[in-house]
DNA sequence: GCGGCGCCATGTCAAATGACACTGACCGCG
DNA sequence: CGCGGTCAGTGTCATTTGACATGGCGCCGC
């Protein structure tokens, strides 16, 4: 990686010259995304500004700080993190490839959250200055990010109900099949299996629980043979009877577009 | 109102010709609210398909089915929430004058959630089939849309640190502070008060609490002078207080698009 | 090999929250 | 007038969840 380095932007990430072409774009053959037709890639090349690749634990945006950048997840998965001034933290999301990462600082002033990656990672950077003239340009490209962003409600919306409903083992279940869902879409996981490291302390920031509780029914769910969470790998052996034991629904995933 | 009946939806609310002209919209006025300017306004004038009116308790568009319609809200308030199998509930927001309800309708095909009028409540009434058309055909239009959907996002993040993060009564307080809120930018509240009727097994249910703690806690703020809040009217006294005793950092308010 | 660090694990106790049962006020209705 | 329904409020007790303290274990740098 060291070779790729040609500069640094303003959070010490590495940041690369345009190389990657759309029409080699690692998401255009993932099952759960939807490939853009060849005009819409055209206008999406032209917005496009380069890459950047952070680290796990590195901060890509910060909360409070007015972002420059758009981004769409090329590769690896991300956090999106609420912090409080007495230092609770509320994870918000997490993203997959093809995400649009900074859509809130398209419009808003300052950041009402921080996003950190949580593996290597490679995102699509786009300038934000842009980001006005080609939506209202482009109507096609500005209904895809509404479609983005309704999804990005719906998913919030359902950590709002495991939050307000579900007890800390249904949470935990929840959340499991949550990320294994996304993560299997997006071809990150396979086979129900997700390796991905996530702290206990991180999970517990999710889902409104303490760190020793979080503990506990992580292993009464592992006990149970539901959930079988460690530092480095999310396994939900079966899916049916996982989903069955967090009450949730059949939600119909169709692929996403992306930009 | 009876002698405004023209006919019947499939809910059972009143649903009328268009009579109101977009230009006489009750929402032009309104100081919360950015107008859309001439030509936006005929675009949606010609989308607009009519009104509907629905009383107190009445569903506006139920969970689990695919709905037909798109709304705007013209006066006064609903919520909108989502039950599980075994009859738990979770209120997910509330929608206030100007905001645009059932954008999850336009995409996806059952409602993942249910709307309910919390007031009586006058609603612009949108075909759905044309949204399609209309989004991709009217870059402005989708954009607002873009821009309603982020807000609706930011919301929810607020909700979930709540849910995640706050003690009983940091949430009770953070919510009225976000009701009165919304209420006095969209001209329902006035002076820090807001009247209108929550019960208290609601509150419950948007905040994650049993009903009885609810109470218990409600009780408590009252007797602290932070929040007074009864089942016609939401009072909170002072607005900084409160703000503070619920960790709520200062969200700027910028005038919202609607359609 | 040693010390420090990050993370998981566990024991004990306290606090927050929930469950259940009941009362009283209010209101619309026949 | 009584009746049933809805809703706020209370008392008592159970359960869930959190706080704090501690230990173990793998990793890493020195």
């Amino acid at each position: 990686m060291a070779s790729d380095v040609r500069g640094t932007n303003d959070n010490g990430a590495r940041t690369m010259p345009e190389r990657i072409r759309c029409r080699e774009c690692p998401l255009r053959d993932c099952t759960g995304l939807l490939a853009p037709d060849e005009g819409q890639r055209a206008w999406i090349e032209a917005f496009k500004s380069g890459e950047a690749r952070f680290a796990r634990g590195e901060q890509v945006l910060r909360q409070g700080v007015r972002a420059t950048r758009l981004h769409t997840v090329l590769e690896g998965v991300l956090m999106r993190y609420r912090l409080l001034e007495d230092g609770r933290r509320q994870i918000l999301n997490f993203m997959f490839p093809g995400d649009f990462v900074g859509l809130q600082s398209a419009f808003d002033a300052d950041l009402s959250h921080g996003i950190e990656a949580m593996t290597d990672t490679l995102l699509c950077v786009f300038p934000r200055d842009r980001f006005f003239e080609l939506a209202l340009s482009h109507p096609r490209l500005s209904f895809d990010l509404t479609w983005l962003a309704a999804r990005e409600e719906a998913a919030l919306e359902e950590h709002l109900v495991s939050l307000g409903q579900r007890n800390a083992q249904e949470r935990l279940a929840y959340l499991a099949v949550y990320l294994v869902g996304r993560a299997s879409e997006t071809g990150v996981a396979r086979d129900g299996v997700l390796r991905l490291t996530v702290t206990q302390s991180q999970i517990a920031d999710m889902l409104g629980l303490s760190l020793v509780h979080t503990n506990r029914s992580l292993q009464a769910l592992r006990r149970a043979g539901l959930v079988d969470w460690t530092l480095a790998s999310i396994a939900v052996p079966d899916m049916a009877a996982a989903r069955h034991f967090a009450q949730m629904d059949g939600d119909v995933l169709s692929p996403r577009p992306y930009i």
